[in-house]
DNA sequence: GAAAATTGTGCAATCGTGTGCGCTACGAGT
DNA sequence: ACTCGTAGCGCACACGATTGCACAATTTTC
């Protein structure tokens, strides 16, 4: 027996990892007072709340992540699907997202980038980092990380995607940004108007198409030129290169930013003027819209508005998984600047 | 004692969350047994490895990180803190990280982004997730992240910074970077140089003005102006309307690609020719100085050489944590484009 | 002044997995 | 026939924290 007795300190070295027990017995209280006392448990009294706090700054006590996760069946990770980090629209998403997860104590792990589908790997650690959610940034759904959360009922929200399936969803309300973009060509007397597509089977830029459409079709106009950019600077440059050979375009809506430069690019190229020639329009209001060469007039996608929203779906949903699917759209913001002529009623001041 | 007998089977619900024990109930065989025949032990013979394998994927079983991780005393988590997102080097240096990562074994948990200095908040899911090894990407190092990981023996990699403390670094030669731009301006027989630096107390922007300098001063030449554009477009952009101002360079070296846009788009709207006027060298070879507008001459940095090396580095220390430090730099590679004019020897061609 | 209510703590089980050590069974050696 | 070696597997504990419940100490109540 007294070989057992008293294998309590065998570290010679002062402080190998402080855990719980390191702090009750500095303490003389148990160990369960201690995890009571550091989050706040109103049973425990003040005195002892002073006394196992102190300590545990002084040592640099932080709980063990995994051993809590265990127990509590929840581990603080939010996981990540992001679309393509070229696109600095999602690069600066997630840099917001991070920030905002942080504020309230989960961690982002991320999951996947790119385009691509995701392979069986890719989703393991869903299910074996007990994530608390999983938001979902991306044009493209890579429907299998869906299925995963799904099937683990995993808290998810999607943002800047339209559903298929029955989720939770923050976008920007492409359609009527869409819409937004045809009346502002069309009250700046354009007349002959071509859309830049985004990837192939993507509601953002199908829906932003359609809105276009909607636009047109109200003033007796229909699309003279329609090319596929990819969503990618290049993209956007050889589908503009078309048009202007193909449609002599008066005006160019592209269905993202990146792809708007890119067009600009090739407008100028071609020696045309903007937007004295031709009217460019984007969509997402990345910085690079700002930079001095392009001033692209785009609609802004409300990214701080859609994060908010988005992670208030999830921490409901973590609360309460059996709350049903909500899709919110938010009301995109018209950004005036030179690369699209302003319509006559405002030029007029 | 009936009462516990069989606590065994209270699921009516199918498959909760298999665990180690419900695959190695349905093969008739011990927990240690499944857990050692998925790890590829030995011991185990063919047979039975082939049965609980089998079962394992039929009931997508897979060991649960954290009660792994718990016992193993590593997490598989990698921490990551990333410079300015808003910098589309690091927002494409996280998407490579991400992929070789992924490739073993390992995932990113962001622990902070942004050039601030970290809190204390941002540090405790270091030692919270028991985290395998962590990877700094910044100019500006948050020195608390680096102390952090010494104190708790953590194996720490930092990308793009030279260390000031003992441990591992990999990066691009900057001095080297600053001596090959300084001597490209040189062979094109550019007299008056200008330098645009970045954030203070960074040593990339340092060691690259070194080296332009120590070509300079080969030349019998000297700096004709310095202005700080602190890492960003818009403070390019306004570094070289100060330097046009007060300098007339014909040729300015920024310390970054970013910066060097904004320079080039300041430039233009002095009414200057780029290069006939001025030349442009920038350094990262970011997606955007390919851009047509810009074409920009550039250092590029080897970034996919840098995760490998910085990978190499963390997994040796993570299986063996006494190696010491370490620092890698490698050289980066001109990409003449059309931002700067050609030295003599190669125009001859 | 004894009983009851209240307050503050400790005990012990639990989460799911990994691993040192011991046990069984089987074939071989003498 | 007895021992020995080996292959294959299970027992039981550890990892570090949380939490329901029991319990001791103190105060309140009649």
């Amino acid at each position: 027996m007294e070989k057992m007795s008293d294998k309590a300190e065998p570290a010679p070295t002062a402080s190998a990892k402080p855990t719980v027990r390191t702090i009750s017995r500095l303490a003389g209280v148990s160990p369960s007072t201690v995890s009571r006392a550091l989050k706040g448990d109103p049973r425990i009294s003040e005195k002892t709340r002073a006394v196992v706090t102190a300590l545990a700054a002084e040592h640099g006590y932080t709980p063990n992540a995994m051993a809590r996760g265990l127990v509590t069946r929840t581990s603080g990770v939010v996981g990540i699907v992001l679309g393509d980090m070229k696109n600095p629209f999602y690069a600066e998403l997630f840099e917001s997202l991070h920030e905002r997860l942080a504020a309230i104590g989960k961690y982002p792990m991320l999951l996947h980038v790119g385009g691509e589908t995701l392979d069986s790997e890719g989703i393991k650690p869903i299910q074996q980092y007990q994530m608390d959610g999983c938001i979902i940034a991306a044009a493209r759904l890579s429907s299998k990380a869906a299925a995963t959360c799904a099937t683990n009922q995993l808290p998810m929200v999607m943002i800047n995607r339209v559903a298929r399936i029955h989720s939770c969803t923050v976008s920007c309300d492409n359609y009527a940004g869409g819409v937004m973009a045809g009346e502002l060509l069309i009250g700046a007397k354009h007349q002959r108007i071509a859309f830049i597509a985004g990837r192939e089977d993507t509601s953002t830029s199908e829906d932003r198409e359609s809105g276009l459409r909607r636009a047109l079709r109200k003033a007796a106009l229909d699309l003279v030129g329609w090319s596929r950019g990819h969503y990618t600077y290049e993209g956007g440059f050889a589908a503009a290169e078309e048009l202007l050979a193909t449609s002599r375009p008066d005006a160019i809506f592209a269905a993202n930013d990146i792809m708007a430069l890119g067009a600009i690019d090739a407008i100028y190229k071609r020696g045309l003027r903007i937007p004295d020639d031709i009217s460019v329009i984007g969509f997402d209001d990345i910085r690079q819209a700002r930079w001095r060469h392009y001033e692209l007039t785009t609609i802004a996608q409300p990214v701080e508005a859609m994060i908010t929203r988005a992670l208030a779906l999830l921490v409901e949903r973590m609360e309460n998984p059996d709350l049903s699917g909500e899709s919110i759209s938010i009301q995109g913001e018209v950004r005036l600047r030179k690369s699209a002529r302003l319509p006559v009623e405002l030029s007029a001041d």
